[in-house]
DNA sequence: GTGGATGCAAAGAATTTGCAACCAA
DNA sequence: TTGGTTGCAAATTCTTTGCATCCAC
């Protein structure tokens, strides 16, 4: 029976971001591997400084995660997303479907959207004769969770 | 005949932000109706430091228009999205209509898009359990002049 | 007159960069 | 072997905060 170690290394969606980035051309090294595998676990978007948390043992660099990311946004390995107060997530988007998150403006929770009706207003704007065009779609609410909760400030 | 300075005093949606300010019990100061001149005159989504350098007339502190700003957000006066790189722009949203952006991801200009077809699916995420429901939607893409340009780069 | 708002300066947070050592290919 | 990558530290950029002064009400 493998071990969660062990099934994190054989995670297919891993293998394929370890492609992309040979494919590219860019060297697949340890701390790379345990910022993919940081973001998969998460299993949605997730901020840098979490990141930098979940890898405490490996003693991997901040500076080295801003890079990494960066690097990853640009072979579409990631994306990044907003929390309505400005600050970046960053979500693992190989091997699943393009899909949008509720955040909770609250707790911040983030709950994964499973249906996308702007893809095709995307050929909107490519008719207007932009290219290369891409969207980002974030809803923000407050949670049945917080809603139900009296404010902590009232 | 109206100068520009005066045709902007009048603006009704100058004057529905000032009666906004003031129905919330905010005062109305020079700083504020000069940042609010501001966003109106950019007819679109504005960076703070380029509020802060159409200001540097009156002197208007940049410590101020993030003040004035985080008060006209929290009104709705005006409402904040994102540059694929993660900074933050402002947006007049007073006596308008809602709407999204297209932006270049190459030259930053910013073009209004006059449909929203996601206010619907906000009902969807409602029926899950969310209150006060908002949205962000932006599009990227090149823009035609930028892709008749050859890259700087190349 | 009075409390909220501003300007200034300093603090704080987030992100980037230079560079020597390191290691994946 | 060797150039891309990392860690560290310093630099930058962005944003917030404390406080005395000021002004809208």
């Amino acid at each position: 029976m493998p071990s969660p170690e062990q099934r994190s290394e054989n995670d297919p969606n891993l293998k394929q971001a370890v492609g992309m980035l040979h494919k590219a051309g860019y060297r697949v090294t340890q701390p790379r591997i345990s910022i993919l595998k940081a973001l998969i676990a998460a299993d949605g978007p997730i901020k840098i400084e979490d990141i930098h948390q979940s890898l405490k043992e490996e003693n991997c660099d901040l500076a080295t995660i801003y890079r990494c990311i960066a690097t990853f946004e640009k072979l579409g390995i990631v994306r990044r997303c907003f929390f309505p107060d400005g600050s970046s997530l960053f979500d693992f988007v190989v091997g699943g479907e393009h899909h949008h998150h509720i955040i909770c403006t609250s707790c911040q929770k983030v709950e994964t959207l499973d249906v996308c009706v702007v893809a095709g207003l995307e050929r909107l704007v490519h008719n207007r004769g932009y290219r290369n065009v891409s969207h980002m779609l974030e809803f923000f609410g407050v949670c049945e969770d917080c809603s139900e909760k009296p404010s902590e400030e009232a």
